[in-house]
RNA sequence: GUCGGCGUGGCGGAAUGGUAGACGCAGCGGACUUAAAAUCCGCUUGGAGCGAUCCAGUGCGGGUUCGAGUCCCGCCGCCGACACCA
């Protein structure tokens, strides 16, 4: 291919359009206030997800997404709207700090390196960014603003009754001591179990710990001091504020079912006068209960083991805490247990049950220990028959039931003042007498926990926090950003002490004072990027009241961004956060919508030609600067957006990005032709004439289809369309030049470096075509005068099934279409010895005549 | 195990309940060329037939309907997420 001659010459246009969208800043967009801007344009705020720039570079799964977005961006802007699409980097994370690590080198540098690298490949895809707003999550001016999210956290706690983050003020204003309040911000230190990777040096998520460990490392339970976020305060808000939102069904069940709501009751059983809380959303099993479960690491469990079972239950909870979380799981095929010694009283018949510790309760979970009834639970049923503990039916079944453990809703039995009630009735009753008795009372529990937010590495923004007398304290707004220091070495010491507290000059402020030198997690950052971006330099606060105003506001929605395109990983953490972030500055009044995403779309996932995930090991990684080099950045563009529907995963094809390829020649030379000495010269074919009935058919179709698939985000049917059109125009003596335009118009937003070349030259050489850039023209109304047809071409059925086919006028009379079609010597044919039922007859489609 | 998504030619995929397979790839035939590439034209679901045509066909089995890839019920398979959450 080096060697031969191109079918267009991609390579000279495209950095030539490029170049010219950089100088004249074609795609920057003004803010409110600012030269230019106009407020009659409404708003429309496309968002990417942003990349974390790797040292591996941009794959092809990165522009699938933003040629969608990007495609979006230009048709919106076309239809007249001010149209808001950045781009930035995520850029803080383990990857640049693990390579610091091995060279030495500073992490800003091989991340300042990765990102102009990026950037250079995403400006060669020609994507119509506004640069001008560019974020960077590492750039102290970000970071700045990050740290002060953090303390609005720090400063704040979530008020039940209003359900709303108020300022710690209101707290201190009541008189609650330092101790009380410091128990209820949204940011507090906690000591809880968590995941310590040593090769890392740091601790990580729960929901970390699955990747690390599948890159080799260990990870391993131990109790730290770490800081959290009280995520878990707004997990009924952000399961009930999903509802407005525009997202997919499947991403909002995901989110809810992460959060994991349930409804049940708080039990007090007594075990030897100490009262111990279970959760159950079962209260009407209550007399069902033969045993009581601890988790091993419930508080109670020393008190109330009996000497005899000591060595035992030690045993036991040894082997529990060595385990993590997950091989607690995946040695949960069997259940195991140990009897404590202990018996607790049932509150509602006084019956004594023994009490077991099991590690199939989680401490984390309810209230760390469950009342256990075998015979509606089946986790409660294994474990009895197992230990040989006695099963109590205590709901009946309905009829026809097969199930030996009924789990599901029935009548209550053998349960007291419960008999003869329906499931959902016994509830009501059992909770009712249990807040009577003071034993109990309805909750509801969250499986959502409070978010890990501390880690222990150099690559992440520092906490504005100082330590005096033991106790933490914010550093004042106007010392932000505070940036970490340099280092010797970036090698974590294998202990939990994070690197950080290598700078000791940095850690000790004199007279004890000494700063938190945990970091944040990468999360941090891109929780509030989509903020950033609709004032990305502003430097007296995060954005300005009237950028936010108008970019996330004004169309009564309760999500800012108008659509927001990623993949699915991050369908409930990243999501998830950003969300929550966005609710706190939403509640302290720093933001004026409810929600940051109104709309959500995953991209699908693209695999190897060899329908594989891409792999360096499996060696069937595409890089798209080979596609560009080969094919040019519209190819690249165009057959990302041909492969299939957007949200669905799909093989790449080298065959396929040639068809497109192929198509974009076609186009090309719809407008050029090669001359005897082989270069390229106006077609011949081009005229400035009307264009035939059918031409105009066909590209008013085109126009019409081609908006309202990407309306639709169906950009593969929107291509073919135009292929459709194009195949019809090349098969022309004469070439309209009006026809040309309006496909050029069309196919802009997919393969702009190409139509604004061809548009130029036709622009050159014909005084009726505008020299403005397509960019910046409006999008093509159709006339749908000019899709109607003369004559239709019907389909005549005969009990369903197609027998002849006929052409008559465009709206004929529905009697003189059946009278045609029943004339039709076919249909005679077929309806020989049968009688006509009835004739079914759709306008412009078909006539069905059913006979038997 | 639970939840979600998907099953249509050799392949990627199109089809408001109304002609299944648009468009593209691959393949076959032809034109141009000394030849090839590129380009252009035609064919291309399977089966039967010289042919006009006919029969079958959207994972499997039922159902609703004049008519089902599309709607309903029950299975099977693949992919993804969660996974003892009381």
């Amino acid at each position: 291919m080096a060697e031969q001659r191109k079918s267009f010459p991609f390579s000279e246009f495209e950095p030539k359009w490029q170049g010219h969208w950089e100088s004249k800043k074609t795609f920057s967009v003004p803010n409110p206030g600012e030269p230019g801007f106009d407020a009659s344009k409404p708003k429309f705020y496309v968002l990417d997800m942003f990349p974390y720039p790797s040292g591996s570079g941009l794959h092809v799964g990165h522009p699938e997404g933003y040629t969608a977005t990007d495609i979006i961006t230009r048709y919106r802007r076309m239809k007249g709207d001010n149209v808001l699409h950045p781009m930035g980097w995520d850029a803080f994370g383990l990857p640049a700090e693990e390579h610091a690590r091995k060279t030495g080198e500073h992490p800003r540098i091989n991340t300042e390196n990765n990102v102009n690298n990026f950037r250079g490949q995403l400006k060669r895809l020609g994507f119509a960014y506004d640069w001008d707003r560019e974020v960077n999550t590492t750039d102290p001016d970000y970071v700045r603003w990050t740290q002060w999210i953090f303390l609005q956290l720090y400063h704040s706690y979530y008020d039940e009754t209003t359900q709303k983050a108020r300022p710690i003020s209101e707290l201190e204003a009541k008189g609650l001591s330092r101790d009380e309040i410091d128990a209820k911000r949204l940011a507090y230190v906690a000591e809880a179990p968590v995941n310590w990777c040593p090769d890392l040096g740091t601790v990580l998520a729960n929901e970390e710990v699955e990747e690390w460990r599948s890159k080799g490392h260990t990870v391993e339970r131990r109790p730290l001091k770490q800081w959290m976020l009280r995520i878990t305060a707004y997990a009924q808000r952000l399961i009930d504020e999903l509802d407005g939102l525009n997202w997919p069904e499947g991403i909002k069940l995901l989110q809810k079912n992460w959060i994991g709501r349930s409804e049940g009751a708080e039990v007090d059983f007594s075990i030897g006068g100490e009262k111990v809380t279970v959760f159950t959303t079962r209260p009407d099993t209550l007399f069902g209960a033969t045993y009581m479960v601890l988790a091993p690491e419930h508080p109670l469990v020393d008190k109330i083991t009996t000497t005899a079972q000591k060595e035992a239950v030690e045993a036991y909870r040894k082997a529990c805490s060595a385990k993590s979380d997950l091989e607690r799981t995946e040695l949960a095929k069997e259940k195991s247990g140990v009897f404590t010694g202990g018996t607790a009283t049932n509150p509602v018949n006084g019956e004594e049950i023994p009490v077991w510790i099991a590690d199939y309760v989680m401490m984390s979970y309810g209230t760390g220990a469950i009342m256990a009834v075998p015979a509606h639970d089946e986790r409660d049923f294994e474990f009895a028959k197992q230990y040989g503990i006695p099963v109590i039916e205590v709901v009946k079944a309905p009829e026809g039931n097969t199930e030996t453990c009924f789990t599901g809703n029935g009548t209550a039995i053998h349960s007291g003042f419960l008999d003869g009630l329906s499931t959902p009735e016994a509830k009501a009753k059992i909770i009712a007498w249990l807040g009577e008795k003071g034993l109990g009372k309805k909750t509801i529990n969250f499986k959502l926990r409070d978010w890990l937010f501390s880690r222990q590495r150099y690559w992440g923004e520092p906490f504005p926090i100082i330590w005096k007398d033991g106790r933490h304290e914010a550093i004042a707004e106007s010392e932000l950003p505070l940036l970490a220091p340099e280092l010797e070495d970036y090698k974590p010491s294998g202990s939990p002490e994070p690197i950080l507290s290598k700078a000791t000059a940095w850690v000790d402020l004199g007279n004890g004072v000494t700063r938190e030198t945990n970091t944040m997690p990468q999360w941090a950052g891109s929780c509030w990027y989509y903020l950033r971006y609709c004032d990305a330099r502003n430097t007296d606060r995060f954005m300005s009241r009237e950028a936010e105003d108008y970019w996330l506001g004004k169309n009564g929605k309760p999500g800012g961004v108008d659509l927001y395109v990623g993949g699915t990983e991050h369908a409930v953490l990243h999501l998830l956060y950003a969300r929550f972030w966005h609710k706190v500055l939403f509640d302290l009044g720093h933001v004026g919508t409810p929600e940051p995403f109104q709309k959500l779309v995953n991209q699908g996932l693209i695999l190897g030609e060899d329908g594989q995930k891409m792999s360096k090991s499996r060696g069937n990684v595409v890089n798209p600067d080979d596609v560009v080099a080969e094919y040019g950045a519209d190819s690249l563009r165009l057959y990302e957006m041909f492969m299939g529907p957007l949200e669905q995963v799909k093989p790449w094809s080298m065959k396929g990005v040639e068809g497109v390829y192929r198509f974009l020649a076609r186009v090309w030379r719809l407008v050029m032709e090669s001359n005897q000495e082989d270069v390229w010269v106006l077609n011949a074919k081009l005229a400035e004439v009307d264009p035939d009935k059918a031409t105009d058919k066909v590209v008013h179709a085109t126009i019409k289809k081609v908006g309202e698939d990407i309306e639709d985000m169906s950009f593969n049917t929107a291509i073919s369309q135009m292929m459709v059109c194009t195949n019809e125009l090349t098969k022309l003596e004469q070439v309209p030049v009006s026809s040309v335009l309006l496909l050029l118009k069309a196919l802009n937003p997919f393969a702009p470096h190409l139509t604004e070349e061809l548009n130029a030259t036709l622009a050159a050489s014909f005084a009726s075509v505008d020299k403005t850039d397509l960019a910046n023209q409006p999008w093509p109304a159709y006339d749908p005068a000019k899709l109607i047809e003369d004559e239709v071409e019907i389909v005549v059925q005969v009990n369903g099934k197609v027998r002849d086919k006929m052409f008559v006028a465009n709206g004929a009379p529905n009697e003189e279409v059946e009278k045609l079609a029943l004339a039709s010597d076919k249909v005679k044919s077929f309806i020989e010895g049968l009688t006509v039922r009835k004739v079914i007859v759709v306008p412009g489609r078909l006539v069905n005549v059913v006979a038997n």
